[in-house]
RNA sequence: GGUCGGGUGGCCGAGGGGCUAGGCAGAGGUCUGCAAAACCUUUUACAGCGGUUCGACUCCGCUCCCGACCUCCA
C-alpha cells in the first residue's frame, strides 16, 4: 500500500485516495451538538478524524479541516427549564440558549485539547450561518424540490428520488422506507413521511428563532452542514466524515440538499467511524450508561473503577480500527493505560540510546527486520488509517529498543543509518501522527526534579552505607505521597503514580 | 418487522484460504540489599453444523447469539 486507500461508505469499498484538486484536500466532519456535556461518544470520531487529518498533512496535502458546532435547535438544560415568557419579567431569569451553548462549547474545546486533538482550521457555528442556510433553502425551493406549509419548508424526498438515488449512501430503498415508517404526530404537514424539514416555524415557546421569508423559525436538522460545507469547501470537496449513526438520515439528506441546490454532490469520499459500547451495550440515555469525558478523566462515575487519562483514552481508541465497534470496560481501559506507558517509555529509552559503531556486530537480517517494521508504519496508515496495525508495529519496535537498552541484543546489529531512521520514525508516529504525548507534567517540572534528585542521592548514600532502614523509609514515605522510585542499572528514576 | 455489520484465547482487539498480529492479565526468568519498577521468554483462539478446497478461523449455506440504523444521537 504505497498509496493512501480509504474505505468509501458510498461504494462500501476501499478506494485509492485521489484528491480532487491536489495538493489541497477539503475535509468536513460533523461536529457536536452543544446542548449537553461532551461524552465518551464524542471522543471517538474526533480522535479518529484528527489522526486522519494529521496523516493527510504528513503526506504533504494542504488540508482544510472544517468541523461545525451545532448550536441551533431546541435547547433546554436538564436542571434549568425555560420559563414561560409571559410570567417572567426579568430577562436574566430566563434561559438564554446562547449562554448554554457557549458553556458546552467551552467544555467541548477543553476536552478536545486534553485529548490532544488539533483544532480544525474552521469551526463554523450553525447560528452564525442562518443567512447561508436560508438562501440554500430558497435555492431548493426554486428548483421545485421543496414546499412551504404554514411557515415551515420541507424537502420533497419523493420527487427528488425520481431522478436521484436517495438512499445510496445508507443502502436504503425509498419505497421500503415509506412503507416501513409509522405515522407520527405532527407529520401532517409533510406530503410524504420520508420528507424532512429544511425550515421549521417556531412555536411560541421555542427559544431560538430567526426571521425568514417564511416567518420566524429555525433551520432544519440537516441544512447547516450542507450550507457550511459548501461555503468553506465548495462542491464537491474531498472527504466528509462523521459517526455511522449519521449516515441516515443526516448525510443522506445532506447529499440531497447539496445536489439540489448546487448541482454537485458534496463529497467524493464519505468516511464513517463506528460506535462505542460500554460493557457491551450501546451508550445512551435510556441505558443509563452515558459517561461524560469529565467523568472519565476524573473517575467519578459508578461504572468506573478509576480515572483514565485523556492519553489513555486516545491510545485506547487508536488501538482499534475506526470502522469497528469499540467496547469500553475497566479491564480494557487499564490494559490501555499500561500499554501506553510501555510505548511512551520505549520512546524515552530510544531517545537516550547511544549508538557506538561496531561493524563486527552488523546483522543484515536484523537490519532488514527493523527497516521493514519502519516501512510498515506508513503502509498501515495508508491502508485506510489502520492505526491498530501501526501500533502493533510500534510495539514490536519497542521490544527491540528495550532489548538494546538491556544489552539483551546489540544495537550495532543494525546500521547507524537504520538507527537514525528508527529514531525519527518512532517519534514521528507516536507524537505527530498518533498524537500521543507524555502526560506526567510533574516530570517536566525542573524544580520538582531537582528536589527529587536530591532525595534520591541522599537515599543512595544511605544504601551505600547499608543503612536500609533510612533508604526504605524514604522509598516508602514517597510511595505514600504518590511518588514511586524505580531503581535501575542506570540509577534511580521517579514518577508520579 | 426491514436494511446492514459482527461473533477471535481470562479481557480489549488486528487480520484475511497455507506464513507469530499487538496490548493487558496469567506463568517462568533477568536485574535488585529487599521490594517495586523495568525488561526478556511463554501457554490458551477463531460461535455451532454442513459444504467448496490438497488445505478454512478466513469462501459458501443454514442455525444460534450480539450490535447498529430505520426516532434526538458521535
Amino acid at each position: 500500500m504505497s498509496q493512501l486507500h480509504i474505505t468509501n461508505s458510498l461504494s462500501r469499498e476501499k478506494e485509492i485516495f485521489i484528491p480532487l484538486n491536489p495538493p489541497y484536500v477539503g475535509m468536513y466532519v460533523c461536529g457536536p451538538t452543544v446542548s449537553g456535556e461532551s461524552h465518551l461518544g464524542h471522543a471517538r470520531p474526533y480522535v479518529t478524524f484528527d489522526v486522519i487529518q494529521r496523516w493527510l498533512k504528513h503526506l504533504d496535502y494542504k488540508v482544510r479541516y472544517v468541523r461545525n458546532i451545532t448550536d441551533a435547535g431546541h435547547f433546554e438544560e436538564e436542571d434549568r427549564e425555560a420559563v414561560d415568557k409571559v410570567d417572567t419579567k426579568a430577562k436574566l431569569e430566563r434561559l438564554e440558549p446562547m449562554e448554554l451553548v457557549q458553556k458546552y462549547t467551552n467544555m467541548f474545546h477543553d476536552a478536545m485539547d486534553l485529548l490532544n486533538n488539533e483544532r480544525p482550521g474552521i469551526e463554523p457555528t450553525a447560528t452564525g450561518h442562518i443567512i447561508e442556510q436560508i438562501s440554500m433553502i430558497q435555492e431548493i425551493l426554486k428548483k421545485g424540490l421543496a414546499y412551504e406549509v404554514n411557515g415551515s419548508v420541507y424537502f420533497d424526498v419523493t420527487k427528488y428520488a425520481k431522478n436521484n438515488d436517495y438512499g445510496k449512501l445508507s443502502g436504503r430503498k425509498i419505497e421500503e422506507m415509506i412503507a416501513g415508517s409509522r405515522e407520527l404526530e405532527g407529520q401532517d404537514e409533510k406530503r410524504n413521511a420520508a420528507d424532512f424539514a429544511l425550515w421549521k416555524k417556531a412555536p411560541p415557546e421555542h427559544l431560538m428563532r430567526w426571521p425568514s421569508p417564511w416567518g420566524e423559525g429555525f433551520p432544519g436538522w440537516h441544512i447547516e452542514c450542507s450550507a457550511m460545507a459548501t461555503k468553506y469547501l465548495g462542491v464537491p470537496f474531498d472527504i466528509h466524515g462523521g459517526g455511522m449513526d449519521l449516515q441516515f438520515p443526516h448525510h443522506e439528506s445532506e447529499i440531497a440538499q447539496t445536489r439540489t441546490a448546487t448541482g454537485n454532490s458534496p463529497a467524493k469520499y464519505w468516511m464513517h467511524n463506528n460506535m462505542i459500547t460500554v460493557n457491551g451495550k450501546k451508550m445512551g440515555k435510556s441505558y443509563n450508561n452515558t459517561i461524560t469525558l469529565r467523568e472519565l478523566f476524573s473517575g467519578n462515575h459508578p461504572l468506573l473503577e478509576q480515572a483514565y487519562s485523556p492519553m489513555t483514552i486516545r491510545f485506547f481508541i487508536l488501538q482499534t480500527h475506526y470502522r469497528s465497534t469499540l467496547d469500553f470496560n475497566n479491564e480494557a481501559l487499564k490494559g490501555a493505560e499500561k500499554g501506553l506507558q510501555r510505548l511512551m517509555n520505549s520512546a524515552d529509552v530510544l531517545n537516550q540510546l547511544r549508538y557506538m559503531e561496531n561493524a563486527g556486530d552488523f546483522s543484515q537480517s536484523e537490519d532488514d527486520a527493523v527497516n521493514k517494521l519502519i516501512s510498515s508504519l506508513t503502509e498501515y496508515m495508508n491502508d485506510d488509517f489502520n492505526t491498530a496495525m501501526t501500533m502493533a508495529s510500534l510495539f514490536e519496535l519497542a521490544s527491540k529498543i528495550n532489548a538494546w537498552q538491556n544489552q539483551q541484543a546489540k544495537i550495532t546489529s543494525i546500521s547507524s543509518a537504520t538507527f537514525e531512521r528508527l529514531k525519527s520514525a518512532f517519534n514521528l508516529f507516536i507524537s505527530e501522527i498518533l498524537g500521543l504525548k507524555n502526560e506526567s507534567a510533574a516530570a517536566s517540572d525542573s524544580k520538582m526534579d531537582e528536589v527529587m534528585q536530591l532525595v534520591i542521592s541522599l537515599r543512595n548514600e544511605a544504601r551505600t552505607k547499608k543503612d536500609f532502614a533510612t533508604s526504605d523509609k524514604i522509598r516508602n514515605d514517597l510511595q505514600k505521597a504518590g511518588i514511586q522510585l524505580k531503581d535501575g542499572k542506570e540509577g534511580t528514576a521517579w514518577e508520579i503514580i
